[in-house]
DNA sequence: GCGGCGT
């Protein structure tokens, strides 16, 4: 039906033994999974390194290996995005674009007679662009579905592997450099209704835990002139994050500050504050107040 | 039994 997965196995799947002077030969594979997709062969290999934990997609025709390296961080942003390919009504994809740490993800839809397709190129710099193509599949996206149910996966499992490497007793040579910075986003490739800007930043449907408010801390508003701004934290599976909102008539939109960028914001805020010291003296915040976050 | 990409 929808391609095979299988090959969770330690058993070195895609070539086993890389002797040789490989890149990542030593790096530790904790998943390996493979997809096959009409004629075509992925695989997925989660693997780790004192630099942290990446993901390896290789695409696998007859003659040809091309293969995308997603940092950790990128994971979720990738299941997110087949998501948006899977679910989106055909017509109405548009080209996206994922920037993480120095590298850029550019996703594109493209036609042909074979059918429609998915390309994913990786642009880095300094490195050739590469670029994986994934088949819609004839029936229901069925080959995009299955490449995002092995993403989800590996995202999942992901997320369980830290805590048996804590466990383990190895004297932890664990995730030094794995700093998973959120600040990641879409950038819509083409133009898009402003109104639906915000779901650059939600996630798309049916991720688990999608506690979007919790209970933890307290809502502020305040307003400004005719508009009003709400500050409420957050989280999902990507972390704990602060929204904030700008509400003027009918309008609003949102931003996503994700914790780990909120030190930097506050001083950059402090910053401006501070240069325009001498014009906002005397509108100190009377109009600030606090005030019950929503309840679910 | 495919074949897209890009130079």
């Amino acid at each position: 039906m929808e391609g095979n997965s299988g090959g969770g196995g330690s058993g070195g799947t895609s070539g086993g033994t890389d002797r040789g002077g490989e890149r990542g030969g030593n790096d530790v594979e904790l998943v390996c999974k493979t997809l096959q997709v009409e004629h075509k062969l992925f695989y997925f290999d989660l693997k780790e390194n004192p630099r942290g934990r990446y993901l390896k997609i290789s695409e696998k025709t007859s003659a040809t290996r091309s293969t995308i390296i997603v940092p950790s961080s990128g994971i979720s942003w990738f299941l997110d995005l087949f998501n948006y390919y899977v679910n989106s009504d055909d017509h109405d994809l548009f080209s996206k674009e994922l920037q993480l740490d120095t590298k850029v993800f550019y996703f594109d839809i493209g036609e042909n007679r074979r059918g429609r397709f998915l390309k994913v190129s990786e642009a880095s710099v300094s490195r050739n662009r590469s670029t994986i193509i994934v088949p819609a599949g004839s029936t229901r996206d069925e080959g995009w579905a299955a490449f995002r149910n092995i993403l989800a996966e590996i995202n999942e499992a992901s997320r369980l592997f830290i805590l048996p490497n804590q466990q383990s007793s190895e004297p932890s040579e664990h995730l030094v450099g794995l700093s998973d910075d959120v600040g990641a986003g879409f950038i819509s490739g083409h133009s898009q209704p402003a109104s639906t800007s915000e779901l650059n930043v939600d996630r798309s449907v049916e991720l688990p835990a999608q506690d979007e408010i919790g209970n933890m801390g307290v809502s502020k508003v305040i307003r400004a002139d005719q508009k009003r701004f709400f500050f409420d934290l957050g989280s999902n599976n990507r972390g704990h994050f602060l929204r904030i909102s700008e509400v003027a008539g009918s309008d609003r939109s949102s931003i996503i500050l994700p914790l780990s960028g909120l030190k930097q914001f506050h001083e950059i805020v402090g910053h401006f504050v501070e240069i325009t010291k001498d014009r906002i003296e005397g509108m100190t915040g009377a109009n600030v107040r606090t005030v019950d976050p929503p309840q679910r």
